[in-house]
RNA sequence: CGGGGUGUAGCUCAGCUUGGCUAGAGCGUCUGGUUUGGGACCAGAAGGCCGUAGGUUCGAAUCCUAUCACCCCGACCA
């Protein structure tokens, strides 16, 4: 390609809105313009590249025996309805009214019209196992789009939907696409990270995320000390910390009276305390039944596990349910005399550390000090929990080793899915006993442009991008360093030579002075740099110099598609191996 | 949704506090010339409804109100 007849709109100043590199990067080297906030359109370069890695993605799936289907992005409410999804995703899914008054989706994803094609046309277990995938835009209204491609609202996912008759062929087809990300990722040269994740919204019973490692990273992982274990901070368990000693304390309960003092921090401030001694007392509605969660004031609850805990899905109950709950403003809620008006109480290990300690009064302005689990609350007995339900902290242990934290960008993630969507949708089949089955399902994710952008996350330097090699968007740029005619002339030589052999090269045939050609080469990041230029050409040699390396060699312009060839050889092989 | 911030040339930003001359700079663009291996130089030029709508005023980019857009922080810690 020619870069004086392709949209390369290059820019030396950094974007006021680009916070993070692969922001500024991926629009000071023109692979796209924002359209609105979390909306990018991809220019020339930019749109090379993903096709790039939508070509990998595409191969490896077909190769692990997956079928390319595409699903439309606007879908019905109604199929969301049917699993009640349109209320998980929330203000999340754009939703709008067409000219007849439906209701329609735009597509965050997939499960439900795949289910839907499924329980059509899959009938017997003789259809399956099958897995059908699609590469698409995808909306999400999200709250706060930022990042830019990390977080957007359109984005482009590869999504994959499997079928089958038992959760044994599941296992398998899980184990497969697990292979196959593994294969996808390192062809992107991305260096990844495995964790067991939950399963959130999604439901299931298992799932695996793949995540780039890097400081601009939305996601925490945890892993312990040597590695054995990695999970995602809203997974990650933690050993139970040591009970406190009972009895050594038993001052009576006193109420102390605490105007305004709503928050952990606010309360260890007007009392003079340390947040370790103080219960937190969060009130959740799961369906029709109440949970009061309790934990230590200096830790987090972590809603996956409480989820997990209750088995049933939770949300934070709302002011009105806690006035009515505790008699008292939201702030004040503790479990002392409350056990008997909840369905269920779920005790973080945490709190058992605790031998006198201070929670809400369940009375507006008041909390009451001396609170001794098990004195003063039930511990156990119906209903009644006790659990890992916090978030991990540095310092936590996990089989008795020490975690660490790492910030990481989730460009996959693979569930098993289980019966959630096909019995909700009526995706059955016969199964060889005759008998009617729910398929079983898993489904499995790939973020497209994020894997274009945690690559530049993890390979740039002060002149801009450094593409390892699959995923560049292109794999030569010729650089001629002057307008003489000769120049000209070898350059154009090179350029067909190359591009015979099925290189795919960009000719800079601008008329630029070589320093601007050198900044822009540098900035997009292209892997290998052929420059033509009057010194080496009177020696009939041109130069070759890798955007990652710093040292230049000198080729005979006869032997350049030789070597070309060889070092995109190589540098395939170093991705593969 | 809560808090903070920003909207002025294609881009990055001054100017606004304290209202008043023709609204500026750098980069980019165009013309001519000199240059030509790491974002050149000289001379000239084009380019603005100062986000939008109201208001105050003799007079508004500047003050007031509303509204929209964008960015940052937070949004389960009661």
């Amino acid at each position: 390609m020619r870069y004086s007849k392709t949209l390369i709109p290059t820019v030396k100043e950094l974007p006021a809105d680009a916070e993070i590199p692969s922001h500024q990067l991926m629009i000071r080297a023109g692979l796209m313009r924002k359209v609105a906030s979390g909306t990018y359109t991809y220019l020339p370069i930019g749109w090379r590249i993903l096709m790039k890695i939508m070509n990998i993605v595409r191969s490896e799936m077909n190769n692990s025996g997956a079928q390319e289907i595409l699903m439309p992005s606007v879908q019905p409410m109604e199929l969301w309805q049917q699993t009640g999804r349109n209320v998980d995703y929330g203000p999340t899914m754009a939703h709008f009214t067409d000219r007849h008054g439906r209701e329609n989706v735009l597509a965050p994803t997939a499960e439900e019209v795949v289910t839907n094609i499924a329980a059509g046309e899959i009938n017997s277990y003789k259809q399956m196992p099958i897995n059908l995938y699609q590469i698409s835009f995808k909306f999400r209204d999200e709250f706060r789009p930022r990042f830019g491609v990390l977080r957007s609202r359109e984005f482009i996912m590869k999504d994959a939907y499997s079928f089958h008759a038992d959760e044994k062929s599941l296992d398998q087809t899980y184990r497969i696409m697990y292979e196959t990300y593994k294969r996808i990722f390192s062809r992107c040269g991305l260096k990844y990270a495995i964790v067991e994740a939950e399963s959130g919204e999604m439901g299931g019973t298992g799932s695996h995320q793949f995540t780039i490692p890097c400081e601009s990273g939305e996601d925490v992982i945890v892993q312990t000390e040597d590695g054995s274990y990695a999970a995602n901070i809203e997974k990650a368990p933690v050993d139970a910390l040591l009970p406190a000693e009972r009895g050594k304390i038993c001052k009576p309960l006193e109420e102390v009276h605490t105007p305004n003092t709503k928050t952990i921090g606010e309360i260890c401030e007007f009392l003079k305390v340390d947040s370790k001694s103080l219960i937190k007392s969060l009130v959740y509605k799961s369906e029709m039944d109440i949970v009061l969660a309790l934990v230590r004031g200096d830790y987090d609850i972590n809603p996956e596990k409480l989820r997990s805990a209750v088995g049933k899905s939770i949300e934070l109950a709302d002011e009105n349910t806690i006035k009515n709950l505790t008699d008292a403003e939201v702030g004040f809620a503790g479990p002392v005399g409350l056990t008997q008006k909840i369905n269920k109480l779920i005790i973080d290990h945490s709190v058992l550390t605790i031998d006198a300690g201070i929670t809400g009064a369940n009375k507006t302005d008041y909390h009451i000090k001396n609170v001794v689990p098990g004195r003063d609350f039930p511990i156990e007995g119906k209903n009644i929990i006790v659990a890992d339900i916090r978030n991990a902290v540095p310092g936590d242990t996990y089989l008795g080793k020490k975690l660490v934290f790492k910030k990481g960008i989730e460009v996959g993630q693979v569930f098993k899915l289980g019966t959630k969507y096909s019995a909700k949708l009526n995706a059955k089949f016969l199964d060889k006993d005759g008998t009617e089955k729910p398929c079983v399902m898993g489904c499995y994710g790939i973020g497209i442009n994020r894997i274009a952008a945690s690559a530049i996350e993890t390979m740039y330097d002060k002149d801009g991008i450094i593409w390892p090699i699959n995923i560049a968007p292109f794999e030569v740029i010729i650089v001629p360093a002057g307008n003489a005619a000769e120049i000209i002339a070898a350059s154009e030589n090179i350029y067909k030579e190359l591009t015979h052999a099925g290189v795919e090269v960009l000719l800079d045939d601008r008329d630029e002075r070589g320093g601007v050609k050198f900044k822009d080469a540098d900035l997009l990041g292209i892997p290998i740099r052929i420059t033509i230029g009057a010194k080496s050409l009177a020696e009939a040699k041109a130069e070759i110099k890798l955007r990652r390396e710093t040292e230049i060699t000198k080729v005979d312009l006869s032997q350049i598609k030789d070597n070309i060839l060889n070092i995109i050889e190589n540098l395939k092989n170093e991705i593969s191996a």
